[in-house]
DNA sequence: AAATTCTCCTGAAGGC
DNA sequence: TGCCTTCAGGAGAATT
């Protein structure tokens, strides 16, 4: 499933393909994604250029000067960039067209999603309420403990809501958590700003080394059009529940989280 | 206001 | 081998 990485690496491999080009078309062939594609969304874009492809969260936004498209991968959501006469397959459901190429969206379980916001794009419901990026200094201990202050949360639930800080998905929470030693039931006021401190440096840590990994991860993914493949042996907990712990050789438990599989060990994560 | 539960969807995996 | 059930999960919406 894409998380921030493959977000990230899809904006870098499809923007130098189409800034700069002129949208010529918006092909929808299945557009019952998490919400309808809008009618009219093809009206409001075609004929435009495309001045930037950038992410937020783990938005996709195509800007041009009236506004944006914005996506989102969902689940299963996949863009890449195509030549115009290679035909769409099952679940390709939409394209945008260019002189020189497509690039097509894929997406088996539909929960992605394409809309448009006028000028300016993060204006947009969306994108309004989302809290920082994990990868900048706007996320640092200090918003996180103004964050966590008095809170009954549990601090896994509270890393992965989008408006406390964006783009940490069930598997890098879980990471996340573990290399902080912290319990991911803990509620959250109740983490010390020492650990809170150590969390931040955590999620930054396993981003920034799944962005490294998130290209090959895409190249994987486009050559093969098989699992995204998460380089699961690089996982310290996500996936393996059961197994010893990397510290301490303990059996890692596992648990439900907000209805999310959640694996920690019980003796190094407090 | 805060926290939890529900919901969308379909491929993969497990059970028999 | 094949059919059935269960599970996975991003994140907004609904509910408590």
């Amino acid at each position: 499933m894409p998380e921030l990485p493959e977000v990230e690496t899809t904006c870098a491999g499809i923007g130098p393909h189409i800034v700069g080009q002129v949208l010529r078309a918006v092909d929808v062939r299945d557009g019952r994604l998490r919400w309808p594609i809008p009618e009219n969304l093809a009206h409001q874009v075609v004929g435009h250029r495309v001045r930037c492809v950038r992410r937020r969260g783990k938005y996709v936004l195509i800007e041009f000067a009236h506004g944006g498209l914005i996506g989102h991968l969902g689940m299963t959501g996949s863009m890449r960039v195509v030549t115009t006469q290679e035909p769409p397959s099952y679940h390709d459901h939409f394209d945008l067209s260019f002189d020189q190429c497509l690039v097509r969206y894929r997406d088996p379980r539909r929960f992605g999603s394409l809309l448009w916001q006028d000028s300016p794009v993060e204006s947009h419901a969306l994108l309004a309420h989302l809290g920082p990026e994990p990868l900048t200094d706007d996320f640092n201990v200090d918003v996180l403990e103004t964050a966590c202050k008095g809170r009954k949360q549990a601090i896994k639930t509270l890393i992965m809501d989008s408006k406390r800080v964006v783009g940490v998905g069930n598997i890098y929470a879980n990471e996340a958590l573990y290399m902080a030693g912290i319990n991911p039931h803990r509620q959250a006021g109740r983490v010390s700003r020492a650990r809170l401190q150590k969390l931040v440096m955590a999620i930054k840590e396993v981003l920034a080394d799944a962005i490294e990994q998130g290209g090959t991860t895409l190249r994987n993914f486009v050559d093969s059009e098989g699992n995204p493949g998460y380089f699961k042996q690089q996982l310290r907990v996500y996936g393996r529940a059961g197994k010893p712990c990397l510290t301490c050789s303990k059996p890692l438990k596992e648990t439900r989280l907000g209805q999310r599989s959640t694996v920690y060990c019980g003796a190094c994560q407090r």
